[in-house]
RNA sequence: GCCGCCAUGGCGCAGUGGUAGCGCAGGGGCCUUUUAAGCCCAGGGUCGCAGGUUCGAAUCCUGCUGGCGGCACCA
């Protein structure tokens, strides 16, 4: 064992330590290991298309540059594949190029090198650069991890997520997924007229949806604040402002679990359309999925083919009264029998429920998990939906949920814009939030004001990003969406929050 | 927050009370057409941390830390 570097940290392994050493040896001898400019003039992937076809053939002149994956040294002649990001190809270096031999001694794996050299194909019939010139572009002072197999070590995997990466092309293939996605999306939106715009994450009041915020404090203010949990309330004050088609794709925070489908910070996109309705939000809903697994497949991906169909539009109540036989307008008129028979079922309700959300329970403790074909459910009690229109049925909302595989993927409804009206079912909220239903939305009385001087009639919907990801690319878990999920901070050690 | 499983060299793993091992990576050597190249040699470990039981602990017990999965909460 090494002794530790000066400052602290772990002490140097042996291929910690060698490699540090012949950084240094390099720059002895006047070749800086870090630093050089390089400018290729092919990436791997175009070289190793266009070397020659026939073996022992020669084609041009190319510059690439990569990081070293593995080398084969054979007495006089060795072999270094080199990779980046579109793909790989093999470096040949004879005993005859005396610099590039000498050179490529002294490196090791995970270094990054520029090789000039023409194309060529080696005697196994393999694209090769016959390296006339070897450059060090940066030293790697630590072993690459999962060089065969991959990382697998799930801890490795999030916390140190760029050895993940680059380790393994199919991970950073759902990266490059969701970009298309995130950027098929926003093209739906702007397709439509929609203008994309950015409100705050920092709010005094985190209204426009049901969850406990983080809470933060604002110095020279002294003031609290909470990081958002919806985008909802801004953008509705930006339809009364006289802006008609807004969206936003933002960073969202809500402080609960963690699971493979939960991250305390999360994607959230909302659009809202002046004069707009469930109709056109369906539409755009549709429009946006569609759109995100097109983006997906053209980079390999292989959305489940129903999201490409149309999906299907089901009420709640009829979902319910067909998974368990709830009858709910049947038990609406008394409410205890109902909630009687909601837990008769196995449902937990909270205390004091409404008909309205006793109905909401059930489907959702019972029948969203069943439902796996896309499908909009529409018909939610007016009582859990607070911010929304209600329907011809006053009990009702005009609100629909889309629903894949058990999962809500967007939350739409025709949005209430009498003030009246909201400010007492906000205050109902409140009231609710008193007696102890944390997840209840406080009282934001300076959105009520920007309602009272008159919001269009609106249609608006909200969509999960990641999920809409994970259900497009196949992915298991949030976590193979996100590129650094949140992961409980280390104190000290290894790959954890270490600031020396 | 609760329950279960996991933690052994840089990476992947074996080792269930008696001398800590294997493959890859790294070091030294041989090899001018290799493809996870091959062959020879020599290294590398406070077995996650802290206690306890025992003549003796990687192994058994307790606590802690971190991860994964499930439950709860939610999208």
């Amino acid at each position: 064992m090494s002794p530790a570097p000066p400052g602290g940290g772990e002490p140097l392994s042996e291929a910690l330590a060698d490699r540090r050493r012949k950084a240094l040896a390099l720059r002895e001898l006047g070749i800086p290991p870090w630093g050089v400019d390089f400018h290729p003039t092919h990436t791997c992937g175009q070289a190793n298309d266009q070397a020659p076809e026939e073996i022992g053939a020669h084609g041009d002149e190319v510059a690439v540059a990569g990081r070293l994956l593995r080398i084969r040294r054979s007495g006089g002649i060795a072999f270094a594949d080199c990779f980046d990001e579109s793909g790989r190809i093999q470096l040949l270096v004879s005993r005859e190029v005396y610099a590039a031999m000498s050179l490529l001694r002294e490196l090791d794996i995970g270094d990054i090198v520029g090789a000039k050299g023409r194309l060529m194909r080696s005697r196994s019939d393999q694209p090769s650069v016959q390296v006339q010139e070897l450059i060090l572009l940066a030293k790697s002072l630590r072993p690459p991890a999962g060089k065969h197999r991959g990382v697998v070590d799930p801890e490795l995997r999030y916390r140190r997520r760029y050895l993940d990466l680059l380790s393994d092309p199919q991970r950073r293939l759902i990266f490059k997924q969701r970009s298309a996605i995130v950027s098929a999306l926003r093209s739906v939106l702007e397709e439509r007229g929609y203008m994309e715009v950015e409100t705050p994450i920092l709010q005094p009041i985190p209204g426009g949806g049901d969850a406990r915020p983080f809470r933060s404090h604002h110095n020279a203010l002294d003031s609290d604040f909470f990081l958002r949990i919806a985008i909802e309330l801004y953008l509705k004050r930006l339809l009364v402002s006289g802006f008609e088609r807004v969206f936003e794709i933002g960073r969202t925070f809500r402080n609960e679990g963690l699971s493979p489908r939960h991250n305390p910070e999360f994607t959230l996109l909302e659009a809202y359309q002046a004069y707009g309705d469930l109709d056109s939000m369906m539409d755009l809903c549709q429009a946006m999925v569609q759109g995100a697994c097109s983006a997906a497949a053209s980079l390999g991906a292989e959305p489940p083919g129903e999201l490409m169909q149309q999906f299907a539009v089901t009420p709640m109540v009829q979902l319910v009264y067909q998974t368990t036989g709830f009858d709910a307008l049947e038990l609406w008129q008394a409410p205890g029998e109902m909630g009687v028979r909601a837990r008769e079922l196995g449902v937990q309700l909270p205390v004091d429920p409404g008909p309205g959300r006793i109905l909401f329970e059930v489907y959702d403790q019972l029948v969203e998990p069943t439902i796996r074909q896309p499908t909009f459910v529409v018909g939610h009690p007016a009582e859990v939906s607070p911010l929304a229109r209600r329907g011809d049925d006053p009990r009702f909302a005009k609100r629909f949920e889309l629903v894949v595989n058990g999962r809500e993927l967007a939350n739409a409804f025709s949005e209430l814009n009498d003030p009246l009206e909201q400010r007492e079912r906000l205050l109902e909220q409140a009231r609710r939030r008193q007696s102890g239903d944390e997840e209840a939305q406080p009282f934001d009385l300076d959105f009520v004001e920007a309602l009272e001087h008159g919001m269009p009639p609106a249609g608006g919907i909200g969509l999960g990003v990641d999920r809409l990801v994970m259900m497009v690319t196949g992915a298991a878990s949030i976590r193979d969406v996100l590129l650094f999920p949140t992961l409980r901070p280390q104190p000290e050690g290894d790959g954890g929050s270490r600031t020396l």
